[in-house]
RNA sequence: CGGGGCGUAGCGCAGCCUGGCAGCGCACCUGCUUUGGGAGCAGGGGGUCGGAGGUUCAAAUCCUCUCGCCCCGACCA
């Protein structure tokens, strides 16, 4: 491709609404512009890079034996209806009516479709497993898009499901689609998690995400340095306290006085306790009415974790004001002792003995409290947020880290929830009537490249990994107007493209500067600087965008070894 | 949805407080000179100042309403 020929529209300056790189880059770079807040038109830079992570996501695909389908994005209300994810799924799912007036929605997901098609089609268990996928955009009218295409309300996804007569079935496509899923991101040079993860409003049982670690990523990940434990923080494990060989006597019960004193913090110092020591009793509103969660000063309360223990559909911290007229107690001197509350306790509390609580009136603390002895716990359970450092709780030696990360993929096994609700049934080996079971794996398109920018770039641009480059190599001639430059930029470019390789000639009448900088902003992998004098001397310049490190070398001879060095540039 | 910020040329911004010719840089067009890291000179084009209403002799500027966009919190590929 000649430069001039294809619409790069560059920028020198960022845009004033663009934050993390990846959004400023790509818009910097002429590959995406805003239309509205979380749409985005895409230009044709943006595109060859999309089709290149599309194409990857294909072959994986393909060779798990998915089948590549493509479901319309205007869907019938019914189907939802009948899911019951069209009341369920809120402001999210943007609805639309025809001239009949007939309701539809834009598809943010297409479990309903696809299930749709599968229980008409697919009777007997001769048909199963079954594994469909398509790339296609979906609408998510979220309540706040930000990042530019990392996080839009139209973007391009591959979403894929699976079909199954029995549960090991299931896990086994679940198992492939992780496999497919890391090599599909190895393979777009990205360094990524495959970390536990909640399944969300869509359901289900067993679940990963694909975590790619990046600063601007909006999920923390908790994973161990020793071995490959990571999760999503919301459900990263702790690991279980040793028994307690605390044979230390039990103290009384007894209140203290302890004016003001309402944080750990402060209640610590005051009574010259380690914050250890120190039960913190937190009040949650869920649908199932309040309830309290005790964790130890120095930890904080997982709220997801208590949700799925107690198996609440919503729960959150509850206010003051609602602590207040529900408990009769000020908030910050809450306790477990004598509380009217079902009390859920992690187990580091569990371990403790004469520790402090609150002491469920104003200006006052219990010290030498007992677990055993002094309240009703409904469950001991893992409840708390893991921090760094903590111990791994998959193996000895490890402790955990927290980075930040970008969710690019997704993976579910959904049971039968679907399946159940839209009524889709086969015929086993033995006549029998039975529920398939599902399974749904996503991968977002733009997301991965937006993700690929914001682990590969440096102050003066992009820095595209091979496999997802828009170009492999650019050729840029510091002058195309003279003779000799010309023809060796246009031999070096004809010679290239019969050897497969994708090629942007810069034949621009620019100056060499304008040249550069844009070339470092788009990111292209490898750089061949063709000038009059190297030229006379049987040279040209390579430089890798990557290291910035630029060589004189034979010309034509070089272009042979060109294969081999974007080969080298892979690993 | 709650809290905050911003809408002035394609992009980045100043002007607004204290009302009085709508400006700057980049980009764009023409010409000449330049040509290895975002050139110089000269000339030129481009604006319903987000929209509506109000106050005023006069509104980008003050007031009211409204729309859009961005950022911070609960959801997700």
């Amino acid at each position: 491709m000649h430069y001039s020929k294809i619409f790069i529209p560059t920028l020198k300056e960022s845009p004033a609404d663009a934050e993390v790189v990846s959004h400023k880059l790509m818009v910097r770079a002429g590959m995406i512009r805003q239309v509205a807040s979380g749409i985005y038109t895409i230009l044709p830079l943006g595109l060859r890079v999309l089709k290149k992570v599309e194409q990857i996501i294909r072959e994986e695909m393909n060779r798990i034996d998915g089948q590549e389908t493509f479901l319309p994005s205007i869907q019938p209300a019914e189907l939802w209806q009948e899911s019951g994810r069209w009341d369920f799924y809120g402001k999210e799912l943007l609805r639309i009516k025809d001239r009949h007036g007939r309701e539809f929605c834009y598809g943010p997901t297409h479990e309903e479709i696809i299930t749709d098609m599968v229980r008409k089609e697919v009777k007997s268990y001769r048909q199963l497993p079954l594994t469909l996928y398509q790339i296609q955009t979906k609408f998510r009218d979220e309540v706040r898009p930000r990042y530019g295409i990392m996080r839009g309300r139209e973007f391009m996804m591959k979403d894929a499901y699976s079909f199954h007569a029995d549960d090991a079935s299931a896990k086994e496509t679940y198992q492939d689609m992780a496999g497919a899923y890391s090599n599909i991101f190895k393979r777009c040079g990205l360094e990524f998690k495959m970390v536990v993860a909640d399944s969300g409003t869509i359901g289900g049982n067993f679940s990963h995400e694909f975590a790619v670690l990046a600063d601007s990523g909006e999920d923390h990940i908790g994973f161990c340095d020793s071995c490959d434990y990571a999760s999503n923080l919301e459900l990263a494990e702790a690991k279980a306290p040793s028994p307690s060989a605390d044979n230390t006597e039990q103290d009384d019960l007894k209140e203290v006085s302890t004016p003001g004193k309402k944080s750990v913090k402060e209640v610590a110092e005051f009574l010259s306790v380690s914050p250890e020591k120190i039960v913190k009793t937190i009040v949650l509103d869920s649908d199932q009415g309040l309830v309290a969660g005790l964790v130890r000063g120095d930890h904080e309360i997982n709220p997801i974790k208590l949700k799925n223990l107690i198996g609440a559909e919503w729960l959150h911290p509850a206010d003051a004001k609602t602590i207040a007229e529900k408990t009769d107690v000020p908030c910050g001197f809450v306790g477990p002792v004598g509380l009217k509350l079902k009390v859920f306790a992690d187990r580091e509390v569990g371990a403790l003995s004469n520790f402090v609580t609150g002491a469920n009136k104003t200006d006052a603390h219990f010290t030498g409290v007992q677990v055993d002895r002094d309240m009703k716990i409904e469950k001991i359970a893992d409840i708390r947020k893991v921090i760094e450092g903590d111990p791994c709780p998959r193996c000895d030696s490890g402790t955990y880290q927290v980075k930040r990360g970008i969710e690019v993929g997704h993976i579910f096994i959904l049971g039968t929830k679907y399946s159940e609700s839209m009524k889709a049934h086969f015929l086993d080996p033995n006549g029998k009537d039975s529920l398939m079971v599902m399974g749904c794996y996503g991968v977002g398109v733009g997301r991965t490249a937006a993700a690929a920018i914001e682990q590969n770039h440096d102050e003066k641009g992009i820095i595209w990994p091979v496999p997802i480059a828009p170009f492999a190599v650019h050729i840029i001639p510091t002058n195309y107007s003279q003779e000799a430059v010309k023809n060796a930029s246009d031999s070096a470019y004809r010679i290239l493209q019969e050897k497969n390789i994708e090629v942007l000639l810069d034949d621009r009448p620019d100056r060499m500067g304008v040249k550069l900088n844009d070339a470092d902003l788009l990111g292209i992998p490898l750089q061949i600087i063709i000038g009059p004098k190297n030229l006379e001397a049987g040279k040209v310049e390579l430089k890798v965008r990557k290291t910035r490190v630029s060589e004189l070398h034979d010309y034509p001879g070089v272009l042979d070894n060109i294969p081999g060095i974007l080969d080298d540039l892979l690993s």
